[in-house]
DNA sequence: TATTTTTTTTAGGTTTGTCTAAAATATTTA
DNA sequence: TAAATATTTTAGACAAACCTAAAAAAAATA
């Protein structure tokens, strides 16, 4: 079916938000995540009931349908693959390519998804470390915990990010915190929950707050 | 200045028609070119006019001013990169792009644009040997001439097509007449002049209608 | 449970880009 | 040059995607 970029955004919206929360997904937290009032948000979830790509009853919440998740996970798959191919191929650094993969997922050719993904030597991760569905819409997905569950003197790799702003990305880069960097948690404070880490290639301990820890995944190194 | 799609394509139609012939630039034409209706035309030109993009006085035809023939080299410097990278990096054949690069033209970055034009190169010329604007929006275009007003036994090579179509495209492949081939016209029939052609790395000559010949671009080797 | 507050939906309106049909203007032809 | 024809514009309408304000329903609270 060919949507709009509009039906595409929501489609991806709804999709994230499960992703996060469990529980039953309002009409508000679409109109946040797509930036629209409530009521275009009531609008537009009607209109992609009726297209059977949402369930919907009014005043009960929203869901995909098999046929809207897999339109949502290909514009997902699209905006990984575009992320991937600016800062693998041209150069661009993490914190500068989203708002330009926000155009390219919809552009509609299976044949270019599919030769770009083999350019990229057919990818399992974005340059955040989000992983990309394959082919089949199936997303790889190993084990991976906050860094604020670390245990202390364990070899982890940073390995994701949940906040996705520029300004985030950019105070990782600073720290040096990239990924696929080796991490061992030296210390931890009550309190705060903040905590000193250690970075492969660096001798001295690095601080962290809880608020960056919480926004950071890792997984054991093997 | 922000455009949308439909403004970038009235805009780019506009500059194709006036490379094409050089008389007034009608409605008609126009809406010919971008597939709309006349009535259509009419409303998006004033729109285009109270933006300062065309020139325009009502029955009089309608003109690019300086501002919008930028916008328009600039559409079409986008469609030209992105076609080249489409062949020269994902391996689609040159009859397959015109389509994605519809839509790859009006994604909005101009840091993807420098990025995407360094990556390939800085070309010159795209997979149908059209000229690619430089960053100033100067074409480079060489002295190329018709297959029709070749002289018998020169030495030439192909560098250009007028006609873009699929088909046509497809059926120089097959006739292995590919951009850089070198060609050489032995003998030209006066009654339909049609011709027969050597092809570098040919023994037999090729017969050339002049349906064919009048859509392909040759300049003299030197 | 009744009331208040919050959320969601409906009603009615706007803008963009399109359309058809009719009117206005320009061009061609007799 | 007058009539016929073709082109262009205007008028009025429509769909998509949004909006605000008001109404309806659900949820929270007293």
């Amino acid at each position: 079916m060919q949507l709009s970029f509009s039906e595409e955004n929501y489609l991806k919206a709804i999709f994230k938000i499960r992703e996060q929360k469990s529980d039953k997904i309002t009409t508000n937290a679409i109109a946040l995540a797509v930036e629209a009032s409530p009521a275009s948000v009531t609008d537009m979830v009607q209109k992609l009931h009726e297209k059977k790509l949402v369930n919907y009853q009014r005043y009960q919440g929203v869901s995909l349908t098999t046929q809207g998740e897999k339109s949502a996970v290909g514009v997902i798959r699209k905006h990984r693959l575009w992320e991937l191919f600016l800062v693998s191929k041209l150069g661009f650094t993490w914190d500068e390519v989203h708002d330009i993969a926000e155009q390219l997922e919809h552009i509609q050719s299976d044949s270019l998804v599919k030769r770009l993904y083999s350019f990229l030597g057919k990818p399992k991760w974005d340059p955040h470390g989000d992983p990309i569905p394959d082919e089949r819409g199936n997303f790889y997905s190993p084990k991976t915990i906050l860094l604020t569950n670390a245990l202390k003197d364990i070899k982890y790799e940073l390995c994701g990010v949940i906040d996705h702003s520029p300004d985030f990305l950019k105070y990782l880069d600073k720290q040096g915190l990239t990924l696929g960097k080796k991490i061992t948690v030296k210390q931890i404070t009550d309190y705060d929950g903040s905590m000193k880490i250690a970075l492969a290639g660096s001798k001295s301990l690095k601080f962290i707050s809880v608020d960056v820890a919480r926004n950071l995944l890792i997984s054991v190194i093997k």
